[in-house]
DNA sequence: CGGGAGATTGACTGATCTCAACCCGGGTGG
DNA sequence: CCACCCGGGTTGAGATCAGTCAATCTCCCG
């Protein structure tokens, strides 16, 4: 984790356009403390851990984040990616309880921090930012609501499809059309929910049908319509 | 579906004390429209179905409702019960998504409806108001969270141990401590996220094992802390 | 070149699902 | 009054998806 002198001119742009802050009044953006500018972590490190006291959100400026959950026999479960705009710890940060998730690097990233206090103080001055919070949760509830159904209700064959669709469009692909974000199998597995080898199986199964392409941990989805079916996604 | 005639000051009564609406000023109160009184549904009828239109908050005055996804198959995972001072309805309302869920009486209710417009307008005018209805959201979404990594982890007999300590916890017992909330083995299975016969099967397991006792419908909690331990879980 | 992490493959196991039969109690219509 | 039906609830048998374990391979790096 490195210190970054990034200019808190730029900082204070990037969260009033990009970012659920982006209803704030010239003035309430002056009252964040970004002088000390934002923070440089490398693939691999954590941000926070499960357990941990966390009392302000996390705006991601650059790079991905996984933020998953330590099930009881040591197995992670990844819940959703944080990438460019996306806040983490909010969750903990509006009710005060401790993390019930971690945050690790997948691709090296930007990130400043923003004390709860002020946060909440905004929500109960700013509506027009209350309401873009609120709405902000309770999207990422139907996101989890989905997930829950998937998980329960779904073989490993059609999550890891459907996995494949959701990073297909939540991530930039690169001059190949390969997906930009790298994910180890493990990684992959703890989204589906699976072992490391199902997803293994399941990749190659999928490559031999023609469905997607594997160079490493790269991965080029080539029928989407197809891999779309095989998920039996509503969308 | 029966229009109640209840007393306008009740239910004021009731919404400033037992919900979210607590830290609404008397002013604020006034300007929900309560004289049609609440609602009164029975076991079976469906409040909202998933797809529809919904715009404003469902607020639980009395009984349980069971509140649903249901999957491409035909088959429904439940994602959580209502009851007494709960909110349906307000991701929807929010997020002015179509309804992501369905709700279906499991119990006598009670419901009265309080229009979205003026659930919005008291977040921009509320402070007080808008920290709670975040908390509200944020609360359901680390549940979700914890829900999510259980059904991808555990075991269905860990889920349904664990299952049953939540119902315990969530629901009162009637004075032979019976749980009073009255399931089909198909809704434990809609929770649980499995097959109605394991449901059964493990059911009969706990019985035999002294862990629970069994009258029909109607669950006993005989040994709560081998019950915890069998779930794996955290508390 | 040796070491280590991640990826792959194969064999085996077993938890869980599916299917089908059967039971049970309540309600209903002849 | 009784046969029948219907919606749960139970039980058993068999099929299978997917997890575990172990061996091997492939890079990449120092």
């Amino acid at each position: 984790m490195i210190r970054n002198s990034s200019d808190s001119n730029e900082l204070k742009e990037f969260l009033s356009t990009k970012t659920v802050f982006k209803h704030l009044s010239k003035e309430e953006l002056d009252l964040i403390p970004l002088e000390n500018g934002s923070e440089i972590f490398r693939r691999g490190e954590m941000i926070y851990e499960e357990g941990h006291r966390i009392n302000g959100f996390y705006c991601v400026v650059k790079g991905i984040i996984k933020i998953f959950k330590t099930g009881f026999d040591g197995k992670d479960q990844i819940i959703r990616f944080a990438k460019p705009g996306d806040i983490m710890g909010f969750r903990s940060t509006i009710t005060g309880e401790l993390a019930c998730t971690s945050t690790k690097i997948i691709e090296d990233s930007v990130i400043c921090y923003i004390p709860g206090d002020l946060v909440k103080s905004f929500v109960k001055s700013n509506g027009e930012f209350a309401m873009d919070l609120l709405e902000l949760a309770c999207n990422e509830l139907g996101e989890a609501n989905d997930y829950i159904t998937d998980i329960a209700q779904k073989t490993v064959r059609e999550r890891l499809a459907e996995v494949l669709i959701h990073l297909k469009w939540s991530f930039n692909l690169d001059n190949e059309n390969f997906l930009q974000i790298s994910l180890t199998r493990e990684e992959l597995a703890n989204i589906v929910g699976t072992a490391t080898e199902s997803v293994i199986r399941l990749l190659s199964e999928f490559k031999q049908d023609r469905l997607i392409e594997l160079h490493g941990r790269k991965i080029k989805i080539l029928d989407e319509t197809k891999l779309i079916k095989i998920s039996n996604m509503h969308y």
